[in-house]
DNA sequence: GAGTCAATTCGAAGTCACAT
DNA sequence: ATGTGACTTCGAATTGACTC
């Protein structure tokens, strides 16, 4: 007789159990899935290490209502859930921790099988009173929604002034029910999901969704998540509003919106009551973005950015369509704060900027500082620093020596920030900004056999973060390497490219070290932002300090006032491209110099504070030399020096 | 010759699709 | 699920042509 049996009977089941005499584990519990017999279970895992086990509850793995009632599910499926309700969970293990409320898992349990989402990201609920500066922007800009319900809204606003919660705010009043995010930097979506979480979540019906890579392993919903949730709240009065978060690659990858793939359907289908387009200076104004944008239904645009030079420039938005906050005004309210008031200066934990600008000429040799004499005028080489930092095929400096001897004027010369102990203790963890991957990872190098430097941790954030095609490092988030490397030294330098210059918040960094040559006003300004975060800390004997001052070293001074008069002007509509006259443009450099003074070398290479006047003259002085030269390519000039 | 503008080149970042 | 490589897009800088 032959005996045929193709199927078992199974009962699916999710246990949950905690292992009461090993104390790492306390509050942790365990929840897992089996077919089987849970106690058996259990034991195979347990049995080899001689724990004992205290067996919480184990129930059947089985939905009990629509739409799927009678469905099983795996562990995965109430883990998911778990996320939503920011329980922990110990990175890829089954452990999920519920300080001292063994009872919540259960309860969560409960919950999950009858499908009762109804506390998805319950956030902190945490209060807030917007500062004055953000409760302007939210108040003008609600009152001109209210005028122009489809018109649009520029926030000039500076790194820092807030503008994610700023935005949640006017959300809220204006109940605007669905919202669009978009980005070019979807690195950025942590600070927006953040604040949702911490401020939004929890105390109205907003739901934040998105897909961002960023984000995933954060309690947000997918659309699919979302979807459910809708559909089994359909009968609930109360409106659900989402804040949706997308990154503009993704958007215009999109067949309904000038793409190629098939996907996003609903962005077309759905109208949304706002659309914030947030680092709105990156990636938009071409023809793919404006034709994505062109197909999205949305009553109000608000832009946000805080070096919208070129929207400036162009003239996208009259002078009711923006609320600035700038750099300068922002110092203003820090030292017009009232003391007497009751409340403590918001602005108190906000650093000021202080701007050195070195020539590098006198840093790396002799002969390069005498320069040439030209018509009896003694002119110095035009620098070029993309030239002194490239780099041959072998990955190796073109000018070696030279950047050896650079490196070792910074940290020994005194009028140099890396000069004394003093100063490095003051300069932990500074961000140095490269032109090109291979001259940051060459550097890299070189910085780490060097005498002073090797007590850095070095973190290279450029790239894909590998020093040779041997490395097969696991390849992590730069943002991700540049918070553990702080965690676990004392002193670090970050080496960058591209990376981590926008939107990003090291607060541990005091100094910004410009190495490349850009010009562009936007970019510079957001990179040296990077050092303008709060941070306060306590030493090994329990002192406080905060950040007062932030630093930003530079080694191209014409070119740097040059930028400086740019930021001085073209964030204000009055004075944008060359706009307004000498007198008041002179009149906004000096403010802005009352609280971000630049010091210069002079001649002699002494370091002076330079005035409003200078800012203006001096990059057309060295303009003028550069002239004299003729069209002799730098390269040329540098190169009989440094070989 | 000086200044302006378009074309070209290059590197970085992000996404998609495929493989394991 | 996770990682890898190809592909796409964009911005900045450089180059070269054109105009005055």
């Amino acid at each position: 007789m032959v005996k045929i049996q193709t199927s078992k009977e199974i009962t699916p089941k999710i246990y949950a159990y905690t292992t009461p005499k090993n104390l790492d584990n306390e509050g942790w519990i365990k929840i897992g899935y089996t077919e089987r017999d849970v106690k058996k279970r259990i034991k195979e895992q347990t049995h080899t290490a001689q724990v004992t086990t205290d067996i919480l509850w184990s129930e059947k793995a089985e939905y009990l209502t629509e739409p799927d009632k009678g469905e099983t599910f795996k562990d995965h499926d109430f883990h998911h859930f778990l996320k939503f309700h920011d329980v922990e969970r110990r990175p890829k293990t089954e452990w999920f921790y519920f300080n001292g409320e063994p009872d919540r898992a259960k309860h969560l349990f409960d919950k999950f099988v009858v499908h009762d989402v109804s506390d998805y990201q319950p956030g902190q609920g945490q209060d807030y009173v917007l500062r004055q500066e953000q409760e302007a922007a939210v108040e003008q800009t609600a009152a001109y929604m209210a005028e122009n319900p489809s018109g649009k809204y520029l926030w000039n606003a500076k790194p820092r002034f807030g503008k994610t919660l700023a935005t949640y705010d006017l959300i809220c009043r204006t109940q605007a029910q669905s919202v669009l995010i978009v980005t070019n930097r979807p690195a950025i979506a942590n600070s927006w999901f953040d604040d949702f979480n911490k401020f939004i979540a929890g105390k109205t019906n907003y739901k934040f969704v998105s897909e961002s890579d960023s984000l995933k392993d954060r309690p947000v919903l997918s659309r699919k998540d979302y979807m459910d949730y809708v559909l089994s709240h359909l009968d609930e009065t109360e409106e659900m509003g989402q804040i949706a978060f997308l990154s503009l690659q993704d958007l215009k990858g999109s067949i309904f919106l000038g793409g190629r793939h098939n996907k996003l359907k609903w962005v077309t289908d759905t109208v949304w009551d706002l659309l914030v387009i947030d680092e709105a200076h990156e990636g938009v104004d071409t023809f793919k973005t404006d034709t994505a944008f062109n197909q999205i239904k949305r009553k109000f645009t608000l832009h946000l950015s805080g070096t919208p030079f070129k929207a400036l420039a162009k003239g996208d938005f009259s002078a009711d369509q923006i609320f600035n906050w700038s750099y300068a005004d922002e110092q203003k309210a820090k030292l017009n704060w009232e003391r007497e008031s009751e409340k403590e200066n918001p602005y108190e934990s906000l650093p000021q900027l202080n701007l050195f600008t070195y020539q590098m000429s006198q840093m790396i040799g002799e002969r390069v500082a005498d320069g040439v004499q030209l018509d009896g005028e003694n002119v110095d080489y035009a620098f070029d620093l993309n030239e002194f930092f490239s780099t041959d095929e072998s990955g190796k400096f073109v000018y070696e020596q030279a950047v050896k001897n650079w490196l070792g004027t910074l940290s020994t010369n005194e009028k140099y920030p890396f000069s004394t102990k003093e100063l490095r203790n003051e300069l932990k963890h500074t961000f140095w900004l490269l032109d090109r991957v291979a001259s940051a990872k060459a550097l890299k190098a070189l910085l780490e056999e060097h005498p002073i430097y090797e007590n850095y941790k070095i973190v290279l954030a450029a790239g894909d973060g590998r020093m040779s095609e041997e490395d097969d490092r696991v390849k992590l988030k730069a943002l991700d390497v540049v918070r553990e490397a702080i965690q676990t030294n004392d002193k670090t330098i970050t080496l960058s490219v591209g990376q981590l210059t926008t939107g990003v918040t090291i607060p541990e960094w005091s100094a910004v070290l410009m190495l490349s040559n850009i010009k562009s006003p936007a970019l510079y300004m957001q990179a040296a932002f990077r050092a303008q975060n709060p941070h306060s800390w306590r030493d090994n004997k329990g002192n406080h300090y905060r950040k007062e001052n932030a630093y930003i070293f530079d080694f191209a001074p014409e070119r740097t006032l040059q930028l400086f008069d740019e930021f001085a002007n073209n964030l204000s509509l009055a004075t944008v491209s060359g706009g307004g006259t000498t007198t008041t443009r002179e009149e906004n450099i000096r403010e802005l110099l009352n609280f971000f003074p630049v010091i210069a070398e002079d001649h002699e290479g002494k370091m002076v504070k330079i005035d409003a006047k200078s800012v203006l003259t001096i990059p057309r002085q060295i303009k003028a030399k550069e002239v004299l030269k003729g069209t002799s390519k730098n390269s040329y000039l540098l190169s009989p020096y440094f070989k």
